[in-house]
RNA sequence: UCGGGCAUCGUCUAAUGGUAGGACGUCAGGUUCUGGCCCUGAAAGUCGAGGUUCGAAUCCUUGUGCCCGAGCCA
């Protein structure tokens, strides 16, 4: 347990990372701001898929709850009846429980809320801080003015209390049209920080609810809703990614006008990711457009997309864990990502053999008819995986790129006249090729030494290279899908580098392999089920697989020194 | 142009006026029945200019660069 390679299992606290938010919730502590309590939300809107940039917002929330003995809930941000949908709160409630969070019976909804949103305007309007305007959107635009120049009071901007009490419940009566009235707050059209130029909180919308039906046909904005929906909730911090900063002193006015409790919102920089796209649009775009498959298509940087890859929810933690938060906008390698797979993986996955472009392998001194069962451990790095047999016999496959007709040197693998060990089998030497009619390799005649047995006294002899082969009897036919990143270039999202992101999409970012081999236990493969196909990378069972015909997802390859070294010839 | 924010190895991130550290990536080597894992080592950074201080990544001034903001989106 005190190994290294199991710090996983060490407590959450010690792998917990500082960040900047620590300090400040430290602070709020110990002057008892809160009363000593962390209360968070994570808070989507129902309107798609999360994605890895959602993990870290995830990761960030409840992992404070945890670091502070507090609590987070999940709050689905569903303030705008033309976007959202029902279907994608029960996928946003799959992929939290995925990443392993629990909300305790903590679900809530802006639109719980709705009700008193709609009193606390009333009582805003009462204060004369809120106001019913008829311009018109286009009108609204030109009065606020630009970034550089202040902008210009409504004309409506001074009705009396009793004409806007009685505007704003027509509105809410549904007696205007969409776009025909809004409510307004009343705070300063000169303000340098355009949300603070009386910001829109109310406009109508007749338009069904998927929780509200249409109870309502007046929707509250984010601004109006979101700070009162943390306040009602208890929530002690707000976090929030960087776009929001400017939102801030409009938060705080609400809960100041109100005079209810205000928590204090904290910003940080949004997670970027090279070689992938995280923004909303883009990656509808490339569903829509038949990219990729669909929003659970394994290149998809989607949490769907990474489970059906085969990304372990732990890598996805860990990833969050060493990515950390601050306020600087930044990019981070997605070798990060994949290193973080692999760790996990490396640890958990049982190894198995699987030969994904097949060669025909044929032992000449090995006796026709025989075979025999070879031991194989599951797992190098965790000895309580145990083991599982593997039978070997005259005809197996090896992996094509395995064997070369003149090879370069430093290449370990089979040659005419080179020799090798089959992982935990024997060692065989090359003594023929066999070729068809263009000259292509299709077979290779060899010899085995029956005294380098796995296992056996004799059986430690060195040799430089080890392939992992299936046996051409037993194997079962399988398909393999090799995925690679989704994009060519490191920033795909960069509009000015690149005005069309797709012409940026990696071709080769799905091959499938339909005639590989497998050892026949992989038939059995439940989807889902993470493997490390032996030299060859992790693997994961899709949910098309079936015990007839066996599917699997690349997650993620092995690190490839060989490839290195090839391509530098 | 107005308001807000941010600048530390290639990348991400620590250092809270006191030895600029870690991780990924890269390179070199060791080990290996996975060219994996593991181990060892190396290269690599405080945006510029002034100032305060015994001492500055940190504080001050100033410059530069980048990000966000003019939805009845969130």
């Amino acid at each position: 347990m005190n190994d290294p390679k199991h710090r996983q299992d060490a407590p959450e606290a010690e792998r917990n990372a500082a960040n900047f938010i620590h300090p400040l919730i430290d602070e709020d502590n110990r002057s008892g701001r809160f009363g000593g309590r962390v209360h968070t939300r994570f808070p989507p809107e129902p309107n798609g898929y999360l994605h890895i940039g959602h993990a870290k917002s995830i990761c960030l929330n409840f992992g404070l709850a945890r670091r502070y003995g507090g609590q987070c809930n999940l709050r689905f941000d569903d303030t705008n009846p033309t976007r959202e949908e029902g279907r994608f709160v029960e996928a946003i409630r799959e992929d939290v429980r995925w990443l392993g969070f629990d909300w305790g019976g903590r679900e809530y909804f802006a639109s719980d809320y709705f009700g008193q949103l709609h009193d606390w305007a009333v009582e805003l309007i009462r204060a004369g801080k809120a106001y019913v305007d008829d311009l018109s959107a286009d009108a609204i635009r030109e009065y606020r003015g630009t970034l550089s120049e202040p902008g210009r009071d409504s004309p409506y901007r001074n009705r009396t209390v009793e004409k806007n009490l009685d505007l704003f419940r027509r509105m809410r009566a549904g007696e205007f049209a969409d776009g025909e009235r809004v409510l307004r707050a009343r705070i300063d059209m000169a303000s340098g920080n355009l949300n603070l130029r009386d910001p829109v909180l109310y406009r109508i919308l007749k338009a069904p609810h998927h929780r509200t039906g249409d109870t309502w046909c007046i929707y509250p904005m984010y601004d109006w809703a979101h700070g009162q929906s943390d306040s009602i909730e208890g929530v002690t911090h707000s976090i929030c990614t960087l776009e929001f900063e400017d939102h801030r002193p409009l938060y705080d006015w609400f809960l100041d006008a109100l005079g209810v409790h205000h928590p204090q919102q904290i910003e940080f920089a949004r997670l970027n990711l090279t070689h992938t796209v995280l923004s909303k649009r883009k990656l509808l775009a490339l569903v829509n457009n038949g990219h990729v498959a669909g929003w659970d298509d394994p290149r998809m940087p989607t949490l769907s997309g990474l489970r059906r890859r085969g990304v372990p929810p732990q890598s996805v933690h860990d990833f969050c864990e060493r990515i950390g938060v601050a306020r600087a906008n930044s990019t981070v390698d997605i070798a990060l990502f994949d290193h973080c797979v692999r760790d996990f993986m490396n640890r958990a996955a049982p190894r198995m053999m699987a030969v994904l472009r097949p060669l025909k392998v044929v032992i000449e001194n090995y006796p026709e008819g025989r075979s025999e069962e070879m031991v194989a451990e599951n797992n190098p790095e965790d000895p309580a995986a145990g083991t599982r047999t593997v039978s070997f016999s005259r005809e197996i496959f090896i992996e094509r790129e395995d064997f070369m007709e003149d090879p370069p040197k430093k290449y370990f693998r089979l040659a005419p006249g080179a020799e090798v060990r089959l992982k935990h089998a024997y060692i065989i030497r090359c003594e023929k090729v066999m070729k068809g009619a263009a000259g292509e390799v299709v077979e290779v005649l060899c010899r085995y030494d029956p005294e380098s047995k796995s296992g056996q006294a004799q059986g430690g002899r060195k040799v430089k290279g080890t392939l992992h082969w299936v046996s051409a009897a037993h194997a079962v036919r399988a398909e393999v899908r090799l995925y690679e990143h989704l994009f060519t270039v490191e920033n795909p999202g960069d509009e000015k580098a690149h005005p069309d992101f797709t012409a940026c999409l990696n071709p080769r970012s799905l091959e499938v392999l339909t005639d590989c081999r497998v050892e026949p236990g992989l038939a059995r493969a439940n989807p889902g089920d993470r493997f490390q196909f032996l030299r060859m990378g992790y693997f994961a069972a899709d949910r098309d697989s079936t015990e007839k015909a066996p599917v699997f997802n690349r997650t993620v390859t092995l690190r490839d020194t060989w490839a290195k070294i090839a391509r530098k010839g």
